[in-house]
DNA sequence: CTCTGGGTAGAACGTTCGTTCCAGACGCGT
DNA sequence: ACGCGTCTGGAACGAACGTTCTACCCAGAG
């Protein structure tokens, strides 16, 4: 079978079996973590052979993983890139990317913040493939953060450094608000991100939106 | 028995045996998260009885996780409180702050992060007192940086709002310095913050190592 | 048709999970 | 010396963990 093209004649998938398994596992990490999300339950909510899961990933759970984070990387880059597309100016497109945030994680009730946090957390320093796909997440996110502030005239060197910034701080405004349950901690980081990177424009833009 | 003074003639204890379980579980919760820590492996670390774990705590790993978090909350408010009484200038203390946190984090070979980041997100949303005893630890931290941003000239309406971006920051930073095995986010993060705070002064104070 | 190989169903492995139970050891007031 | 409440040692529970294994189904190639 070619899995480059749909399948045309399976009983209930309209996806892959390997892509199903990922995507549940993406999603079961994201909101349970490694440790908390058991194969078995993939397989379960995948609705997918325990056996065929080790048959696409003989490496276990860890190989698993692995794909996992790489499958939410590029799904979290997708919602970074749309959402920054949206605005011109990029400390007004880093607002619209917290609001974007928030009317996820409302929509989840609480649940779906950064869908790699929790699994990098517990196996850093533990399980290097992870680790590593984790690293890349991050630099991969930073860098389409980076592209966007390109655009203005921010000083290239200060360019770098704000997107880590920019990410870490929404990293930690995703938790603190999936925490307190409400998008405050996110509406806060946008505006502070905001005259942030404002701050570091040659050409003083002396904006409305972006006040106190 | 009475719990507030210390028992004089314990065996191998110079601290008692409850406290030594929430240290215990404290610290391997910090590393591990929630998930992925269990009560055996609480009672083998901490030379307790398995039976003495269920007996301090029957609420089970609930009650004792959210003990444990209690635990961290006070411990990182000493650490946040002692760095930042080093520095008058806010900005500097903020600085501060992140280097010892750097430091601590290298020391661990870059394993003892936030303390309570991981079991946050394994537990949102599923275990109640948990996660409130994480919201009022960040709330707690909150009050601290709050309390030493008062101390300059900045708007007391824009204090609170500060200290929830200074403690997102923070974490997000800390958790980029774990992926990445390197204080330089953390050291990114303290620059950025100062300059952010810095904004927020009614009198200008250009200081010179808060620059670009 | 047979042959082949990718994918599946399901049982089973040993280990660990969180939790419960109980008998016994200890300190202390009487 | 006694009884009592506090704490511990150790076995045991059912369930779930990650992983392995074999038999089997079934589409496509020859």
């Amino acid at each position: 079978m070619t899995r480059h093209a749909a399948p045309p004649a399976r009983p209930h998938a309209a996806v892959g079996t390997r892509e199903r398994i990922v995507r549940t596992t993406s999603r079961l990490m994201q909101r349970q973590g490694y440790e908390g999300t058991g194969i078995k339950q993939i397989s379960r909510e995948a609705d997918v052979a325990l056996s065929s899961v080790y048959h696409f990933f003989p490496g276990g759970k860890q190989e698993l993983a692995t794909e996992a984070v790489r499958h939410a990387d590029r799904e979290f880059a997708d919602i970074l890139h749309e959402a920054l597309a949206g605005e011109d100016d990029p400390a007004e497109a880093i607002i619209a990317c917290t609001g974007t945030l928030g009317v996820h994680l409302r929509g989840s009730d609480w649940f779906d913040g950064c869908p790699i946090t929790a699994t990098a957390l517990e196996t850093a320093g533990r399980a290097p493939d992870i680790q590593q796909a984790v690293a890349e997440a991050f630099e991969h996110w930073r860098g389409i953060v980076a592209d966007k502030l390109r655009q203005s005239d921010i000083d290239q060197d200060d360019v770098l450094e704000l997107a880590h910034t920019v990410i870490n701080t929404l990293e930690g405004a995703e938790l603190a608000a999936q925490v307190s349950r409400s998008d405050e901690p996110l509406r806060i980081a946008g505006r502070h991100l905001a005259r942030l990177i404002n701050s570091y424009r040659r050409t003083e833009t002396a904006d409305a939106t972006t006040h106190g």
